[in-house]
DNA sequence: TGACTTTAGTAGCGCATTGCTACTAATTCG
DNA sequence: CGAATTAGTAGCAATGCGCTACTAAAGTCA
């Protein structure tokens, strides 16, 4: 039974309910934090929430995950990206069949302002919440994760000028392992993704550190070789 | 503007329309094809399709991509993934607000049944579809170019025992680009993924070669260093 | 003032990884 | 048998990376 034929006979679209949720991450106390709402209604079965909506009508997701994200911080996020969809049996607060989530990295100084309703929550220490939330909270950080290398989300956390420190500070938390400094900025100078200002910063003690911006130069030689860098066997 | 509260009102999910949508790829004459599903209506706006479906009701969007995916090929694909939710104006052809767009690998033995209405296409020279389902092609080759060295997907589109010139082959495919073939020897023996069996291939012409098979023996250690492969600025 | 502490930043060694050329090995074709 | 073809390896050169150990410039405090 190998061959078949006309297999999908015009197939049409079906509705469900969807929601689009939003995992909003910030360097907080040299942790990567992440924003959760109080329920409104204290008898509510998830007391902690990730903001999110439903989409408005004709209303793109990534759009609807701006605007949730500007109705928590104000501002728009320094970046965001999709997650994924998520559409099994773990629930959702509001009930939703498909959430598509979406993750948002915010400045530390914009992270200062929020509503009173709101609280920034180390990822790794996250309270009771809706099983499909606490999914996209992960599902968030290895993301982030994974992008790093490949999009400035580092830079997007920092000011225009930065010291190396802060940037490395920046790398550790969102790869949630340290670095060693020689050999980080070794790999920043080889890849000439910042530029030296001639400003010095004296942040209390220490010798004053000089500060950077970033300026990608150019393109890195594309990466080489295979790397085979499985780590366990996923089915 | 910065203090706010309760910025969230209890919000509720929408009903929408969605779509699954399905990227199949397998190795093809030195190419990655894509399965395409010509249009049953010839008057149709799209003559080409990829295989899509509505989910059912309480369908996961996962369960649904093997659906749709079993449907067209008989069997489950080797290995399936999601790339992401596309719910912006690019047109699907269902008109579906929302699509939950999954990849799929196929090996060669299974591609080779299809049903008549299918055609594999080198997912470089895709004919005229509609937008959103050539975006899913591109969006399925990058989720499969970033996935292939931390999962074991190469392996999946391999009978048990196969060449390493198979194996090198498989991945210069996925990955896009030709592999130095020491190097990559060197490498996958380091990765300590594949062992010898005692069996020898001889394939016409030219020396026999041994076959392997997939046996990944420990982790690779953790990938070190910062690699900052930033290509291009993203905004 | 001058030793001590703290943070910034660099030099350089040793090892692992990678690209590459050049080889050897085993088979088929003529 | 020799040429062609494919499999597989040796080893060099260059690069990348972890690490120790340093120098530099500030504050702290007796």
């Amino acid at each position: 039974m190998r061959e078949r034929s006309l297999v999908i006979p015009r197939p049409s679209a079906r509705t469900l309910t969807a929601a689009i949720d939003v995992v909003l991450l910030t360097p907080r106390d040299g942790t990567l934090a992440t924003l959760l709402l109080r329920a409104s209604d204290p008898r509510a079965r998830d007391r902690w929430l990730l903001p999110w909506d439903a989409p408005r009508i004709e209303e793109p997701p990534e759009q609807a995950a701006l605007r949730v994200a500007r109705g928590v911080l104000g501002v728009p996020p320094a970046a965001l990206e999709q997650i994924a969809a998520f559409g099994d049996s773990r629930r959702h607060p509001g009930e939703a069949q498909l959430s598509v989530s979406f993750v948002g990295l915010v400045p530390h100084d914009v992270a200062a302002h929020v509503p009173e309703n709101a609280v920034w929550v180390d990822h790794e220490r996250l309270p009771l919440m809706a099983p499909r939330h606490r999914a996209m909270v992960d599902a968030a950080v290895d993301v982030v994760r994974r992008r790093i290398d490949q999009a400035p989300l580092a830079f997007r956390l920092l000011p225009p000028s930065f010291t190396l420190s802060e940037l490395q500070s920046i790398y550790e938390l969102l790869l949630g392992r340290p670095l060693h400094k020689a050999s980080f900025r070794r790999a920043l100078q080889a890849a000439f993704l910042v530029e030296p200002t001639d400003e010095w910063r004296s942040e209390g003690r220490g010798r004053p550190a000089q500060l950077f911006r970033y300026a990608p130069r150019r393109r890195r030689a594309s990466r080489r070789g295979v790397r085979f860098d499985l780590i366990e066997q996923r089915d």
